[in-house]
DNA sequence: CGTCCTCTAAACAACT
DNA sequence: CAGTTGTTTAGAGGAC
C-alpha cells in the first residue's frame, strides 16, 4: 500500500508540475481570447441603439481628431487657423455624420452583440456602395482644393501687408473649414472602407470575434448571463461569453429562423449547439450547421444564398452514428479551412471571389470576371436578413474553427511531448501538463488497462475553455500544480440538473456530462461534480448499470482528463464515496463485485438536500424518466455531434429539450437559463453542460441537489459513444456481469436492497433497452476505445 | 457562527 | 508479498 501510494504521489507530483504547463497555456489562451473579445467584449449585454450611436460618435470624433492631426499633406499651410477650428468644427460635423459611420471596432462590437440590426446593416451597405463614388469624387475635390490653396497662398504673398494678413486669415479659415469638411468626408470614407473590409471579412468568415484563444473562446451560443449564485463560475463563464460568444442563443435562434426560414429546431448536427440553458435562448437548439454554411464544402446547396442556407437537418435523424457525423463534420470543417486559405491566396482581389466562383458561404455562383462577381455580390448578397444571418453563421464557424484549431494544437503538443519531442511550450509554465497526463495515465491505467489509447487522444490538453468556462476550474488547475488541488467544492454536480419543461412537461435535462464530454475528456479541468455524481454517472453510463471499481476508475480516466493524474487521491475518493453513500450498492458477482446505483437512495439523498421546494422533489421522479425519452435521444445525438466539433462544452446545448421551453421554466432566473452552461465555451460553461441547471432551476430551491439527472438521458446520449465502445470490447469478456441493470441487483451486500422496484427506475428502461448485454468490462478496452468513442 | 456537505488523507481489513 | 478493494475515521474548506 504504502509503496503504491508513494509511487503514485511521486508521479502525481511530477504530473502536477506538468500541469503547470497546461495551466499556463490555458491562461494564455484565455488571455488571447480576452484580447479578442476586448473589442466587443465589454459590452456584455446588449447595447441599445442609442448607446451605440453615442459610442460611434465618440469614436468617430476621436478618429477625426487623429486624422486631422496626422493629416500631413493636407495642403493647408497655416496651421493656426486649422488648429483653432478643429476642436470646434470637427466634433460637430463628425457628430453629424457619425450616426452612419461605424468604426470597425464598433462594427465588431455590434456584430458580436448581435446588435446590428438589419437596418443598420442596410445602412452600412448603402454606405459601402456610396463610398466608391464618394471616393472618386472626393479625390477630385481634394485635388482641386489643394490647387486652390496653393494658388491662394501664392496670391496672398504679393498683396499688401495687413489687409493681406487679414485676408489670408479669413481665407485660411475658410479653407480650413473646407478642409475640415473634406477631411470629414475622407474620414467617413475611411470608415466606410473599414466597414466594408469588415463586412468582407465577415462574409468570408475571417472576422473572428473571439480572440485567438480559441479555446476559451467560445462557444458561441452561449451567452447568457449567469445568475447570482455560483458567482465564481458564472463570472468566469460570463467573461468568456462576452468575449467569445458571438451570438446569444436568442440571436442564434433568430439567425436560424432567418436562415432556415423558420424553425430552428433541428437540433442537429451542426456542430454547434447552443445550450439552451442560456439565457433563455430557448431556442431550441439552434445549432448552426457549420458544414453547410461554409462555402464550398457544401456542394449540395447549389443555390446558395437563396433558400437553403445550409442548415442541415439531417444529423440526428440521419441514422448515422453521431460519432461518424462528428468526424465528418470535423473533416468538413478542415476542408473549409483549407479552402478558405486557398481562397485568400487565389482570390487576391476579393476574399469572396476565387477561381471564378463566388465564395460566399453556400454560394458557388460562377462569375466570369471580377466585375460580374461584384455585381453578383451586391445583388445576391446584399444586406438583408439572410446575408446577415449567414454572416453570423460564418462568424460562428470561424469561432468554432479557432477553437478546434487550438484544440488540435494542444493535442499536437501533447503528442509531441509524449514522444519526448517537447515542442516549444506555450508558455514558460513551470509545469507542463501534457506530459503529466501520459505519465499519470500510464500509472493509473497500467494495471488495469493498456496505456495505449488513453493518452493519445485525450492528453489533457484543452485547458482553454475550462478556465473561462468554469471559474472553479482555474482554481483547480492552479491548484493542480500545488499539492492540494482544491477540493471540488464548486461542483455543481448534482445541484444543477435542470428540469426544463418541454412542451409543457417538465423534463430533466440531463445532459450532465454528455454535452461537455469532449471538453472534460480533453481538458484538464476538474469536473464540477461531486464524486458521487460522477460515480453514479459512470454506472449509469454502463450498459447494465453496474460497474466494477476498476471500471469506474476507467470511466473517470477516460471521461475526464483531470482524473488522469493524482490517481491515488481520486481513486481513494471514489472508493470512499462508494462505501460512504448508501446510493451505491455493491453487488457480489461471480467475478467479484460490481457497483450499482440505488437510484431511489440517490434521489432521496438529493431530495433531502433540497430544502425548499417539495415540488421539485416531486417532479424529479416523473421528470426523470419519461418525458424525456425522446429528448434523451435527441440530446444524446446532439451531445455527440456537437462534441467533436466544438470540443467545447459550451456549444452543446441540451438540445431540443431545453430549447424552447427554457425560458418559461427558468423564468426569471437567468442562472437557470444559462444553466450553468455558459455561453461560450463552457457552454461552454461546463457547469451548465453537465449539471444542466443551476440550483435556481429546481424549483428555486437553491442548493437543489436534486440534480437528478436521469440516467436515461445521459445514458442514451452516451449510448452512441459508449455503446459502441462497449461492444468493442476485445477482451471478449462480454462478461455479463449482472444483467439486471439498475433494477435489482442480485445481491446487495452493502445495504438492504432498497426498494428498487421497477417504478423506481424509470430510466432503466432507456438505458438497458438499448444495450446489448455483453459489455466490455475491461477497462482496457474502454480505454482503447475511448479515444475513438470520444473522438 | 454553526451546520452540512464534500473532498482529501489515511489507517486498516479482507481479498486476489 | 504486493496490490486491490472496501470500510472507516478525521480534518479542512466551502456553501448555506
Amino acid at each position: 500500500m504504502m509503496m503504491q501510494e508513494s509511487a503514485t504521489e511521486t508521479i502525481s507530483n511530477s504530473s502536477m508540475s506538468q500541469n503547470g504547463m497546461s495551466t499556463l497555456s490555458s491562461s494564455q489562451l484565455e488571455a488571447g481570447s480576452r484580447d479578442g473579445r476586448s473589442s466587443a467584449g465589454d459590452t456584455s449585454s446588449e447595447v441599445s441603439t442609442v448607446e451605440l450611436l453615442h459610442l460611434q460618435q465618440q469614436q468617430a470624433l476621436q478618429a477625426a481628431r487623429q486624422l486631422l492631426l496626422q493629416q500631413p499633406g493636407s495642403g493647408l499651410k497655416s496651421p493656426k487657423s486649422q488648429d483653432k477650428q478643429r476642436p470646434l468644427q470637427v466634433p460637430v460635423s463628425v457628430a453629424m455624420m457619425s450616426p452612419q459611420v461605424i468604426t470597425p471596432q464598433q462594427m465588431q462590437q455590434i456584430l458580436q452583440q448581435q446588435v446590428l440590426s438589419p437596418q443598420q446593416l442596410q445602412a452600412l451597405l448603402q454606405q459601402q456602395q456610396a463610398v466608391m463614388l464618394q471616393q472618386q469624387h472626393l479625390q477630385e475635390f481634394y485635388k482641386k482644393q489643394q490647387e486652390q490653396l496653393h494658388l491662394q497662398l501664392l496670391q496672398q504673398q504679393h498683396p499688401g501687408k495687413q489687409a493681406k494678413e487679414q485676408q489670408q486669415q479669413q481665407q485660411q479659415q475658410q479653407l480650413a473649414a473646407q478642409q475640415l469638411v473634406f477631411q470629414q468626408q475622407l474620414l467617413q470614407m475611411q470608415q466606410l472602407q473599414q466597414q466594408q473590409h469588415l463586412l468582407n471579412m465577415q462574409r468570408q468568415g475571417l472576422l473572428s470575434l473571439p480572440g485567438p484563444a480559441p479555446g476559451q473562446a467560445a462557444l458561441p451560443g452561449q451567452t447568457l448571463p449567469q445568475s447570482g449564485k455560483r458567482t465564481r463560475r458564472a463570472g468566469g463563464v460570463e467573461e468568456e461569453r462576452r468575449g467569445t460568444a458571438g451570438l446569444s442563443p436568442a440571436e442564434l435562434q433568430q439567425l436560424w429562423k432567418d436562415v432556415t426560414g423558420g424553425g430552428a429546431h433541428s437540433m442537429e448536427d451542426n456542430g454547434i449547439k447552443h445550450s439552451n440553458s442560456g439565457t433563455g435562448n430557448g431556442g431550441g437548439g439552434g445549432g448552426l450547421d457549420l458544414s453547410t454554411n461554409n462555402s464550398s464544402s457544401t456542394t449540395s446547396s447549389s443555390n446558395p444564398a437563396k433558400a437553403s442556407p445550409p442548415i442541415s437537418h439531417h444529423s440526428i435523424a440521419n441514422g448515422q452514428s453521431p460519432a461518424l457525423n462528428h468526424r465528418r463534420e470535423r473533416e468538413r470543417e478542415r476542408e473549409r479551412e483549407r479552402e478558405s486559405s486557398l481562397h485568400e491566396e487565389s482570390g487576391g482581389t476579393h476574399p469572396l471571389y476565387g477561381h471564378g466562383v463566388c465564395k460566399w458561404p453556400g454560394c458557388e455562383n460562377i462569375c466570369e470576371d471580377y466585375g460580374q462577381f461584384l455585381k453578383h455580390l451586391n445583388s445576391e448578397h446584399a444586406l438583408d436578413d439572410r446575408s446577415t444571418a449567414q454572416c453570423r453563421v460564418q462568424m460562428q464557424v470561424v469561432q468554432q474553427l479557432e477553437i478546434q484549431l487550438s484544440k488540435e494544437r494542444e493535442r499536437l503538443q501533447a503528442m509531441m511531448a509524449h514522444l519526448h519531442m517537447r515542442p516549444s511550450e506555450p508558455k514558460s509554465s513551470p509545469k507542463p501538463l501534457n506530459l503529466v497526463s501520459s505519465v499519470t495515465m500510464s500509472k493509473n491505467l497500467p494495471s488495469t488497462s493498456p496505456p495505449n489509447l488513453p493518452q493519445t487522444p485525450t492528453t489533457p490538453t484543452a485547458p482553454i475553455t475550462p478556465m473561462a468556462a468554469m471559474p472553479q476550474v482555474p482554481s483547480v488547475l492552479g491548484g493542480a500544480n500545488v499539492p492540494s488541488m482544491g477540493a471540488m467544492r464548486r461542483r455543481h454536480s448534482d445541484k444543477y440538473s435542470m428540469p426544463l419543461s418541454s412542451g409543457g412537461d417538465t423534463v430533466f435535462i440531463f445532459p450532465e456530462i454528455a454535452p461537455n464530454y469532449e471538453f472534460y475528456k480533453n481538458a484538464d479541468v476538474r469536473p464540477p461534480f461531486t464524486y458521487a455524481t460522477l460515480i453514479r454517472q459512470a454506472i449509469m453510463d454502463s450498459a447494465d448499470m453496474q460497474l466494477t471499481l476498476n471500471e469506474i476508475y476507467s470511466w473517470f480516466t477516460r471521461t475526464f482528463a483531470y482524473f488522469r493524474r493524482n490517481a491515488a487521491t481520486w481513486k481513494n475518493a471514489v472508493r470512499h464515496n462508494l462505501s460512504l453513500h448508501k446510493c451505491f450498492v455493491r453487488v457480489e458477482n461471480v467475478k467479484g463485485a460490481v457497483w450499482t446505483v440505488d437510484e431511489m437512495e440517490y434521489q432521496k439523498r438529493r431530495s433531502q438536500k433540497i430544502t425548499g421546494s417539495p415540488s421539485l422533489v416531486k417532479n424529479l421522479p416523473s421528470s426523470l424518466g419519461y418525458g424525456s425519452a425522446l429528448n434523451a435521444s435527441l440530446q444524446a445525438a446532439l451531445a455527440e455531434t456537437s462534441l467533436p466539433l466544438l470540443g467545447t462544452p459550451g456549444l452543446m446545448t441540451s438540445g431540443s429539450t431545453m430549447g424552447g421551453s427554457c425560458h418559461g421554466l427558468l423564468g426569471g432566473d437567468p442562472s437557470i437559463l444559462t444553466g450553468g452552461s455558459p455561453p461560450g465555451l463552457l457552454g461552454a460553461s461546463p457547469p451548465g453542460l453537465l449539471g444542466g441547471s443551476p440550483p435556481g432551476l429546481m424549483g428555486g430551491s437553491p442548493p437543489g441537489r436534486l440534480s437528478g439527472s436521469p440516467p436515461t438521458l445521459l445514458h442514451s446520449a452516451h449510448e452512441g459513444l459508449n455503446g459502441s465502445l462497449d461492444h468493442l470490447d476485445t477482451n471478449g469478456h462480454g462478461s455479463p456481469r449482472y444483467s439486471p441493470p439498475v433494477h435489482m441487483p442480485p445481491i446487495h451486500v452493502k445495504e438492504e436492497p432498497l426498494n428498487m422496484d421497477d417504478d423506481d427506475c424509470p430510466m432503466s428502461l432507456v438505458t438497458t433497452a438499448n444495450h446489448s448485454p455483453e459489455l466490455d468490462d475491461d477497462r482496457e478496452l474502454e480505454e482503447g476505445n475511448l479515444s475513438e468513442d470520444l473522438e
